[in-house]
DNA sequence: GTTCATTTGATTACTTTTGATCAAAATTTG
DNA sequence: CAAATTTTGATCAAAAGTAATCAAATGAAC
């Protein structure tokens, strides 16, 4: 094996388990602790790999990440939603994924399918993505919400409706039977619609705490809604009410 | 076999296993480890093999070879290039930063300037300015070049031409007063393009390597350079050449 | 068939890579 | 916070690989 195979393969090894110790690379290679160790430092100089005391990490996109390290609130019912929603996607289809933190917590349960596109303005789904071999990604561009680490504005909503795809993964900040999907920005509903204009199906992430509640901007209207994913604390008669309103399928986890 | 056929060959089976070392090329060829290594030097000359300690490999067409080797090559010729093109930025100033490594660089810089506003296709300068209050972000939207760490594509080159920065900060694969500009990728080329279009100036980031040295697509001429900053390995009579040409001013840091 | 240029493989000196050793530095433990 | 342990990086000799040189082999031109 040639230095850049192995570098190479160190660099997957490593990827792959997304942390190894010297030691472990060793044995892999089949070199002894004093080479994997030159070849880290090498590496680690190209920034592809960081080094720790006694093996070496895959670089976390932290920077770009923000909130994906952050305790997200009703982490377990979102997690339910989100692994729920993942099993609709199919290999080989293009999404859309919003902004959201229920759509983020989607992308590890993404890493298994085969072949799929995604089209995101979230940066930390973009972080999360952009290493995994199977997932062809695009950038909706615009301006840059460096709190909410996404794209949004006009040029991304034109930026978007150049695109088509197969599903919309989405989040918002209120849903009722009255006043269908409600955001309390327009930077967020703007965005939002756009990604409903333009997908074949929109599937509705959305925890039970939105449901029933109303932010002030109606932007979107029940019909629209292709699947409402939600945690089990919805009552039957408002399930009903949503249905009666046009949401198409309803599942709750 | 011709030495011709024999080349052809050499690069099939090298192609095709990724890697191969150069007692396995004799063998397969029926030829010394003599006659594959000078073969191997006449091929790597032509870029279309890289070789390696023992043996050679499939070009790889990204950052492992390419851009990351290179950074760390020259950094501090880059290092004091990006210094100077940073002071070419004015408060207030709206820039586009393209995503080669010099420029990128530049960010450090840039943390200190007020009230500036950076429209770019490179994540690394997105994941470097995304956290300093004074500077807005633009991010160009379309296709994610993973390797490389930027976007790029058709949509990307229409998102460009939806903006106008006072100046746009680019690099270049090679620059020559014969043939200009040139960039081994069209995608590479497609964007510095566009940034070069909807700039009121445009600064050149070059290390020396670059000058007189072409690549094999064409993409601009020396005129549409404002400002062509580089490291001090150029000759007086390269110096009067570009300038000759059309580069307005040429800094040598 | 001789001459000349090219290509080849062997020999050589030289460079790079490797793993072992060991003191210094970092980390963990008491 | 100091001792004990682990990890590291520098150094060096051995091994592996390379580039240069040269003579033999090939083959084209006359």
């Amino acid at each position: 094996m040639t230095i850049q195979e192995r570098k190479k393969k160190i660099l997957a090894e490593v990827y792959e388990a997304g942390s190894l110790s010297v030691f472990e690379l060793a044995d892999k290679m089949a070199a002894s602790p004093a080479t994997i160790r030159r070849d880290l430092h090498e590496i680690t100089e190209q920034g592809l790999l960081v080094r720790t005391h006694g093996g070496a990490m895959k670089p976390d996109n932290a920077v770009i990440t923000g909130f994906s390290d952050k305790k997200v609130q009703r982490h377990e019912d979102k997690e339910r939603i989100a692994q729920e929603a993942a099993t609709l996607v199919d290999d080989g289809d293009t999404i859309f994924m919003d902004c959201g933190s229920t759509v983020f917590q989607m992308c590890t349960h993404l890493k298994k399918k085969a072949n799929i596109h995604v089209i995101t303005n979230s940066l930390p789904v973009l972080a999360e993505l952009i290493d995994v071999p199977s997932i062809r990604i695009n950038l909706i561009g615009g301006e840059l919400d460096k709190k909410r680490r996404a794209v949004h504005g006009q040029k991304a909503i034109e930026h978007i409706h150049g695109y088509h795809a197969a599903k919309c993964f989405i989040g918002v900040d209120g849903i009722s039977a009255e006043n269908g999907l409600t955001a309390h920005s327009e930077h967020e509903s703007g965005i939002t619609s756009a990604y409903l204009q333009n997908a074949s199906q929109a599937i509705l992430l959305c925890d039970s705490s939105k449901i029933g509640r109303d932010s002030y901007i109606k932007f979107a209207k029940l019909s629209a809604i292709s699947c409402l994913i939600t945690d089990g604390g919805i009552e039957e008669q408002t399930k009903k009410a949503l249905k009666a309103k046009g949401v198409a399928q309803l599942i709750v986890v």
